[in-house]
DNA sequence: AATGAATGAGTTTTCATTCAT
DNA sequence: CATGAATGAAAACTCATTCAT
């Protein structure tokens, strides 16, 4: 048991140095022996838990994901409505990548360009997030929140492609400094694009209760206007 | 003259020769003996042209996205709203990316992700439009297209992460086939979010005339519903 | 222990195959190949002990010339006269190089030329001989043993710089044979240019007692002339 | 003939730049291309006048050799006393050197130690500078001006490596600025050790004419003594 | 079980030298 | 004849990966 634990425990260290080494150099500039280093451990040791420096690389996206992964499966239920499992989703993605920027380094810079991650055991773990986040998508359009003839598929990929955007971004230029502040904006924008009454909704109510739809989305959108992309 | 132009259609011939390996193996796994082989030359010969492998990799960008960068420069003017502008900078980049599938494969899976090519000439020259982009988008706030509450920033990274992330799955996983059906629903969706009135006009109309207005974007969207995102 | 031993023992192999290697063929033509395998070892082997081709070569007089220097530094003490100091320093170059053919050619050919030698650790440790020499030289002109008005530098240049030349005609042409015979005739000579009295008081005594006077000098003169500098 | 002059013309300026190159970067770094673009040619024109790099590198001297070798054989005559003749060879070759620091440069650094120059035409012209001076060494041991057991050789030795070593010290270290102030205290320190009555000579005469004597050796050491080898 | 040490295999890059124009 | 262009040959250096201890 104390064997086990000793070994999972040394694996994750060796992990969590090479996300660093591998998130600083990029994975062809990392050498094992960086890595070894970083972890305290001589190179061959490395070969011990991990095949190969690629299986080392998919490694890690495959532990780290794990968790927030699971936490979003639990806590997805609770949300009933398709917007509330987008907006949740979102967030979930925002706030692993502002809370892990090494790991967001990781996936953006290397992983999502890395034709053999597609037939990873991690990306499959990964997708199941992206195919919730369709699910969702497809509900709301079933059950008339979004228009009938939404491309889920499109509405999807422009929830990802934002968040990645924005994520490399902030990686390579340096801005934005804080994602999670796009949660709302993010998907205030797409969803009134697909929605089918928010806007006619809005607008009506905001004939009589400006203040109220207003405040909806201009909070968010107030946040934003202080924190704004800078990146040009 | 002659000579002149025999140097140039060989540095072309050495570019496109270059494009091709690197979008097939990847910057790091092509080799410069890889690109002089399907160039028809000797290894040397390429660094008559080129300073270094990577000099080469920057160099071809540069080349290709100059005409149309140029050509989206020229027919700029002739487009008054920042909507039609804002349309046309998204179909030119769908239309190359969907003629040139290799250069779209290096931009997406090399290119992007380089730290260095944000030093590039080629960088600043891509950069151009996206900056023009963003104009577009300020100008529709400005003159009342847009909600003046816009983050034109975020609005961007909404363009371009989605036709990045459409791109990318064309390039990794095959979907979708066609690029240039997602220019209206990716501009209308995104502009609708946006859009101040469109809507309530939409709206207004549609108490009349519903199947006009719906038509209207209805038309977009019928074609997408041809060849949705089947990418999963 | 015998770790440390056995790779202390595998540098010094490699650093004496590169001597020979380097000796042989000089600096430029001498290959890492070539060195690594008349060591008996693999290519890369050498990079884990020297950083460069150039770290190797440098790496060659540090190790040779350490424990003559400090056998010099040792004895030099047990000399009193300036002249004793010198003719011990003389010695300890004419014999250095006598026993060690391939390091004298490497100082003569390779290193006393390189520019970047000069700041070298080696560099260093060889120069306090030569410093050492210099002073030898100064505190004879203190002492009233030599003139005045010596030039302590350039006797040090003709001292070192008949020793260079004689060693590089004899790497260069095979003549002289041996070393060692010109310690006392290059001492004498130098010596006799630059005393004060030595040879007033032999001609004063010559006068009366050339015979003797003679002599003083004519045994290191006739030691020499049985193996005379052949070279021309 | 214009055709002659104009070729030969183009050879000179050639080496000229060759020289310069060679001086600049050593043999091994210069490049033919750096040469060629020094001379204002084509990398090609080199081969129309010289076989190899090599062949470039030893017709330096064999032409840069030619008119100072040809001089001190026309002036060498007008030299009676050996003394005479071997001071004005040493002031031969370092007024040679201090004129032609490029030169300098040249023979020290990268001919002296060029096993391939010892085949050389350049070497056989240069030699016979050498031969003479041995020869006007010897002639000095005949007439009794030197003392019959010198070594004739060795003496060549000291007198030659004297002069390289200054030379070398000058090229690398900067020091001594001036080369040509050594002459005579290089010379009258060789010579007094081993001439026969120097000494003597220099008292008798100092006794009655102490001034004149001194000057002759005094003045040469006293710019000596104010331009002394810094070099350490 | 862990590691110091070694290496096979390969890559970028350089340059003297030679053609074809 | 001059040259722009090309190349054969090589050489330093790197690193993932594996043994022998």
């Amino acid at each position: 048991m104390a064997r086990r634990d000793i070994k999972e425990a040394r694996k994750d260290n060796i992990i969590e140095s090479a996300l660093q080494i591998f998130a600083e150099k990029g994975y062809t500039d990392a050498t094992m022996t960086d890595i070894a280093k970083k972890a305290g451990v001589s190179t061959p040791v490395l070969y011990g838990y991990f095949k190969t420096k690629e299986d080392l690389l998919f490694t890690i996206p495959e532990k780290l994901s794990e968790e927030p992964v699971r936490t979003m499966d639990l806590a997805l239920p609770y949300f009933r409505r398709a917007e509330e499992k987008i907006r949740m989703i979102v967030q979930g993605y925002l706030s692993l990548y502002e809370n892990n920027p090494l790991y967001a380094s990781l996936v953006m810079l290397e992983l999502k360009t890395n034709r053999n991650f597609l037939k990873t055991k991690a990306y499959i773990t990964i997708q199941k997030v992206a195919r919730t986040l369709l699910e969702s998508i497809r509900e709301g359009i079933s059950d008339g929140t979004f228009k009938e003839d939404t491309d889920a598929l499109l509405v999807r990929s422009m929830i990802l492609g934002t968040i990645e955007h924005i994520c490399i971004n902030k990686i390579l230029l340096g801005e934005p400094k804080n994602l999670e502040v796009y949660i709302d904006p993010l998907v205030d924008t797409i969803l009134d694009g697909i929605k089918k009454q928010s806007k006619q909704v809005s607008i009506n109510l905001s004939i009589h209760n400006l203040e109220m739809s207003d405040n909806t989305e201009g909070n968010s959108e107030k946040k934003l206007r202080k924190k704004p992309l800078k990146t040009d």
